[in-house]
DNA sequence: CAAAGTGATGTGACTTGGTACCGTCACCGT
DNA sequence: ACGGTGACGGTACCAAGTCACATCACTTTG
């Protein structure tokens, strides 16, 4: 994945081969395609981390039901988001900075992240049936909260921003549940 | 288009290679590139034309807005919507019922499709900015109405349904924005 | 401890999506 | 009759992705 990612900003996405990407890795093109399904897929890879990430947190709040009384889906969102931004430690922040403006400039990767988008909003959704939030408020609030932390992660990779994508994302989540109220 | 859709169901999709679907329609491999981007697009076509209509039909509002008063975001959706849908008359159902279980079985369809349906998104909040209309709200809206098309689409897909994608999507947006409100 | 199994990798041949370049042919305006 | 334009065919080529087979380290089992 390092390799890929440095070769993609050094000489751009469709001039490397994937052959290049496995000499630097110190691989081979077999070996390449045994762990990613295709040549996008290197920079997507983790997205199965973030799913579970998401659904188990969802899934871990039946036990704080009973305590403090019933958690609303848009808090169950809330703490689902805040568990995932938690992995994204400031020390990555450069790695989606340089993965940004690649994917930006190529359709290819444009389609996988929007499929990503939408596996992520999936995992949410069915998280929150899990827990007997019914349609289409789940996928409502999964739509939401996706997208608040797509909007962090933006404001998050440029560089000159210095808070926590955890705080970011919560604000952002903040502002979209105040515009919905003024939708009409 | 036509015999790309048959191969594809005749044998399925990643068994037909586009000479077969060139050869079906009497041309060649070349020409066939020359009209879709890739294997993919043939499915997809027509995607600028669904744009455009929705694009257009915001922008044709503001003769509307001085007579009977101001529009709001939602109304603006609305009215696209009826736009889009008007189209999609009741002889063209069918293709859309044969091409749902295509999609549905790859992958590399359903990035396509995810990324076609954030472009139509994102006409829609490009039109309504047009507008005045300010974010998040205008992308708010274009993300409500274009999943109550998409939702509405896959109802109108089934051939038990009987009405017609303009009432289907009309009513799903009504029910969302209903869902909307007893979100929080 | 040897044999057999397991999993990750390498090798090379192959298919096919996709591009580049060039030639041909029909049509159109002058 | 002439040159331009646009759509198509033909060929060669590249790189993504697949497949079958071999290797090698490590582990499990009798």
């Amino acid at each position: 994945m390092r390799a890929a990612l440095e070769l993609f900003t050094e000489q751009g996405y469709d001039t490397t081969t994937v052959n290049e990407i496995a000499d630097r890795a110190g691989l081979t093109k077999t070996t390449f395609f045994r762990h990613f399904r295709d040549k996008r897929e290197v920079l997507f890879a983790g997205q199965d981390t973030h799913t579970r990430l998401l659904a188990d947190a969802i899934d871990a709040i039946d036990a704080i039901d009973a305590a403090d009384g019933p958690v609303t889906p848009l808090e169950a969102v809330r703490a689902a988001l805040d568990a995932l931004t938690a992995t994204f430690t400031d020390d990555r922040r450069d790695v989606g900075t340089r993965l940004r403006p690649v994917i930006a400039g190529h359709t290819e990767l444009q389609e996988r992240a929007a499929l990503k988008r939408a596996k992520l909003t999936e995992a949410v959704t069915d998280a929150l049936h899990r827990r007997g939030v019914p349609e289409p408020t789940a996928s409502l609030a999964a739509e939401l909260g996706i997208r608040a932390f797509y909007d962090a992660f933006d404001q998050w990779a440029d560089p000159a921003s210095e808070q926590t994508l955890t705080e970011l994302t919560r604000r952002t989540l903040d502002e979209l549940r105040a515009a919905l109220a003024a939708l009409d």
